[in-house]
RNA sequence: CGGGGUGUGGCGCAGUCCGGUUUAGCGCGCAUGGUUUGGGACCAUGAGGUCGGUGGUUCAAAUCCACUCACCCCGACCA
């Protein structure tokens, strides 16, 4: 590709509407160009990128044993209405009308049509396995589109499906897209972190993420120093500190007029913050709860979610709170009625803890479970910190962010039942499809490489996905024979099977230079009259900071080794 | 949806507080001509803007008021 023809334009500035480096950069080099809030378009760059990844992908998808094929992105509403997820998106659901009135639905995701096609197509226990997956655009309408392309509202992505006779089949099927993951990973030069992660509204067994570390990871990640324990903070579980226990002492009102949060209520009463119990509400479903954890401590609102079973949650407000009489700063779970207690394991400690009074101004000294309060469900709901203990080994913790780069899971039947698809076993008897889902988001894919390789010039793509593998880059002068060796070079590199993006605009050297370095092509092939007085070119690797004379004769084939190497 | 912020040529910004010397500027980019060519060159000339939108206040609005839209950032969703 000559970059005199080529569409799309570097830019110097830094858009003011990116902060991440991932879509300053792509922005910068001409990539992609955003179109609405999370609508992106790709230019032919950041196309070629992608369709890199997404053979990558493929590949690794049919080596697995899976079978593509592809699913409409206009649904039924009725579909996802026998599921009951139509719900469980709520408003993520992208809806509109036909002339018929009728609700369609932009698929957010193709769960929904495939089991119905699997159900239409399966019949004995002999028709499976079954490996079935697609690559294509689906729509979520997310609260808050962010960073680019690592979160946004039309995506395309790679979804695979599996259907197994039992669990056994489940876990092997699960076990081939875990190591397929981990190669498409690898082959993009990125260390996924493999972590535990929650599944999420479906249920199922066992989820996982693939995490990249980076500090602009939406998503915090939990990851043992000691042993391989690994897991997204919503899933988290830690050792919590031990504090108790003491011997219980007496209840006591005090007097704390105007003391309404932890902070407050730890300095005055000068009682340490793990020392008072704190009450949080929510509203689930409709319903007013009553979280209780160490004042030192921070609910999951994850875990709470999965303990209560419930679609909707969201911290209470004041109106709420009040209209379910209670004193919001000072709230007690002692002699609360009506209102379900959820309480962190770690106020079951035998502590004189300091909880609220139930009444503007007071608190209550030396409150002790079970002794003064029940609690209708006492588990662990709390948030993961940064060093705390590791459950599984005597390490500790780290708490760090991270970019979902792939989520695989078990469905188990939930899909199967509601939709019906059944096989007949060898017994003759009719039992649900065991499923399993495996995602990867392939623009976030891609700025995902970008957030990982990058420095102050640009995008420092591996080779395996880079738009092109040489930048031809000729610094012409008047009266010497750099353009023509240049157009000989850009020929027979490409002969030799090159990508070869060439560099013939009659820009000075800075230009040039900076724009390879900001679209990151991984070598750098430049001619200039200074390297024709050897008879030789200069080659870099973007990566690299030093750069080697080649002899003219033999750049192509000594470029194709180098590419080669490299692989 | 709650909290914060920004909308001025393709991009980055100034001007807005305190309405009128502003025919709305600057830098980058763009066009033409010339001089340049190893890390974002220089000179000259030029094109390009209903100041996000609507309504209002006023003799007069980019500037004040009201409403509205879009986008970004922080929290509830997820690849």
């Amino acid at each position: 590709m000559r970059l005199s023809e080529m569409f799309g334009k570097t830019q110097r500035e830094i858009p003011s509407e990116a902060d991440t480096p991932s879509h300053q950069l792509l922005l910068r080099a001409g990539m992609i160009m955003q179109v609405a809030a999370g609508v992106y378009s790709y230019m032919p760059l950041g196309w070629r990128v992608l369709k890199k990844i997404e053979n990558i992908i493929r590949e690794e998808m049919d080596s697995a044993g899976g079978q593509e094929l592809t699913m409409p992105v206009l649904q039924p509403v009725e579909l996802w209405q026998q599921t009951g997820r139509d719900k469980s998106f709520g408003k993520g659901l992208f809806t509109l009308l036909d002339r018929r009135e009728r609700t369609l639905v932009l698929g957010p995701t193709h769960e929904e049509v495939l089991t119905q096609m699997v159900s239409h197509h399966v019949q004995s226990y002999r028709d499976l396995p079954k490996l079935l997956y697609q690559i294509q655009t689906k729509f979520r309408d997310e609260p808050r589109p962010r960073g680019g392309l690592i979160r946004v509202r039309e995506f395309i992505m790679k979804d695979l499906y599996s259907f197994d006779v039992d669990e056994a089949g489940l876990d092997v099927s699960y076990q081939k897209m875990v190591q397929a993951y981990k190669n498409i990973y690898a082959r993009c030069a990125l260390p996924a972190l493999f972590v535990e992660a929650d599944s999420g509204a479906i249920g199922g067994k066992d989820s996982h993420e693939f995490m990249l570390i980076a500090d602009n990871g939406e998503d915090g990640v939990v990851c043992c120093e000691g042993c391989h324990y690994a897991a997204n903070a919503e899933k988290a579980v830690s050792k919590k500190r031990k504090i108790g226990p003491e011997k219980p002492l007496p209840p006591e009102e005090v007097a704390t007029p105007g003391m309404k949060t932890i902070e407050d209520v730890s300095s005055f009463l000068k009682v340490p913050k793990d020392h008072t119990l704190k009450a949080v509400f929510y509203v689930a479903d409709g319903q007013v709860v009553f979280a209780m954890i160490r004042g030192d401590l921070d609910v999951n609102e994850v875990k709470l979610q999965r303990l209560l079973k419930c679609t909707d949650l969201h911290i209470a407000t004041e109106d709420e709170v009040k209209a379910a009489g209670i004193a919001a700063g000072y709230a007690s779970p002692m002699g609360l009625k009506n209102i379900k207690i959820v309480a962190d394991d770690s106020m079951a400690e035998g502590i004189n803890f300091v909880a609220g009074g139930n009444k503007p101004d007071v608190h209550i000294k030396n409150v002790n479970y079970p002794r003064d309060f029940k609690a209708d469900i006492v588990a662990d709901i709390a948030q993961v910190r940064d060093g705390d203990g590791c459950p599984r080994c005597d390490g500790t913790l780290k708490l760090m962010q991270g970019i979902e780069m792939g989520h695989v899971f078990k469905l188990g039947t939930f899909l199967s039942n509601a939709l019906g698809a059944f096989f007949i076993d060898e017994k003759g008897n009719s039992q649900p499809i065991i499923m399993g889902c495996y995602g990867i988001g392939l623009g976030r894919l891609l700025a995902a490489v970008v957030e990982h390789y990058h420095d102050e010039k640009g995008i420092i793509w591996p080779l395996s996905v880079a738009p092109y593998q040489v930048y031809l880059c000729p610094l012409y002068r008047e009266g010497s024979h750099v353009a023509d060796v240049a157009e000989k070079l850009y020929e027979e590199m490409q002969s030799a099977g090159l990508e070869v993006l060439f560099d013939d605009r009659e820009e000075s050297p800075g230009v040039k230079f900076n724009d390879a370095d900001l679209l990151g092509i991984p070598l750098r092939v430049t001619v200039s009259p200074r390297t024709l007085e050897k008879d030789s070119v200069e080659v870099k690797w973007r990566a690299e900071k030093q750069a080697t004379l080649v002899p003219v004769a033999g750049v192509a084939s000594r470029v194709k080794e180098l590419i080669q190497s490299k692989k």
